[in-house]
DNA sequence: GCTGCACTCAGGTGTTTCCCCGGCTGGACT
DNA sequence: AGTCCAGCCGGGGAAACACCTGAGTGCAGC
């Protein structure tokens, strides 16, 4: 029975070894090691043959921070699991960690709980972030599509069509065949979704049609 | 002590019922009364003086469905809450919903206890999704910051300057100004990017900003 | 019947993009 | 020393766009 091996970065001292502690609580885990900087950990993940599985990080730590130092590590170790400890619930935090091949985004205030939860559930490939977390994210697309339409239906069904279309890539060639119209209306319709919106630029038009979930991504 | 007035709109009688033991099995909750779909709804919303707090509705309805229900439901009593009842894990579904101002989204195969929650969320001023769906919010939400600067990284530092400010919407003269460069080496930059990346309109280049996070809604 | 509005189309003018061609530098890697 | 590449700059031309004025249709509401 192959225990779970787990790295441990964090620059304070005191902290690392609480986690470790609560780390060996958890059945079937092994701490087998400790780094108390980012530059440590890269510089050991160059000598050392044998990957663990998986790696506990603090963000905050002199000289290489968190994320960029999971960055790296990932690169280095493409099959390494990367768990985040973190005291901020920064959305700007959480992006940075997940684009950076993180797998989990865990609140330093977390329930211990939650430290075996998350082990589990990113040891199984899966991703796990802080309720808190999570809710920001929830809310924060929940919140996103509330604020839409109470603009959107200022626009016409006609103009709500060109305005897809512009957002899609389309020029006003092909809008105009799409929609069997002349160009010059297309132009019109354009004109007039500028003025209404008070945007004068194509590249606002877009990110005005994704706001209000005209297009996605 | 005050119960919650709850209004339930369904077109299956006997699913009706038993969402009215269900809730009647709640304490200080209320039925007063019961649709069988949205034209109905609708009607009884002009004639009845009192509105309840809460219409628990169905989507899926003969003649109007829930989601249109919803959107006009609100217009006419505004501090309502409508709490959706569906089949579909549907991502377009729940953004519609939540976009005319649903305030939960809960699938029909929950617990029963998350009716609930679900209620007692929604009357404390919350939203609720069942938690499949904010899963599946989520997953996307994660996914799509993953599939990032897997190409984001491609650009080099000059056209990342570039793209940004092109996707805010400034022309090329604005970004040769504001770089302080010749507007015809922006212009390089320019047609540069759009080969590399493969995008031939503005537009395509702000969503692929938006995508890689160089700009945000 | 009149008004308002969405929708349609046109001519014209100046600006901006898009795409082709070319050349020149300096740093990095081999 | 040679090569690669990011970055810089220019000319020129076709297309697309932004902004303007003006105008005709049809439908809804007062």
């Amino acid at each position: 029975m192959n225990k779970v091996q787990v790295l441990l970065v964090d620059d304070h001292t005191l902290v690392r070894a609480g986690l470790r502690k609560l780390l060996e609580s958890i059945p079937n885990v092994e701490v087998v090691g400790e780094c108390s900087d980012g530059l440590e950990l890269l510089a050991m993940a160059q000598t050392q043959t044998q990957a663990p599985q998986l790696v506990l990080m603090d963000i905050a730590m002199p000289g290489l921070n968190g994320l960029e130092t999971t960055a790296r590590l990932v690169k280095q170790w493409p099959g390494i699991r990367v768990l985040i400890l973190s005291m901020h619930q920064n959305k700007e935090y959480v992006r940075h960690a997940l684009r950076h091949g993180a797998m989990a985004y865990l609140l330093k205030d977390a329930a211990p709980l939650e430290l075996e939860l998350a082990l589990r559930t990113v040891l199984a490939g899966g991703t796990y972030l802080s309720p808190a977390v999570s809710k920001g994210v929830l809310s924060d697309y929940v919140q996103r599509l509330r604020s839409e339409d109470l603009d959107a239906d200022a626009l016409t069904p006609r103009q709500r069509e060109v305005l897809q279309l512009i957002a899609e890539g389309s020029s006003s060639k092909e809008i105009a065949r799409r929609l069997e119209l002349s160009v010059k209306t297309v132009e019109t319709h354009r004109s007039q979704l500028m003025k209404q919106l008070g945007i004068h630029e194509v590249t606002g038009l877009v990110r005005y049609a994704m706001r209000v979930g005209l297009v996605s991504l």
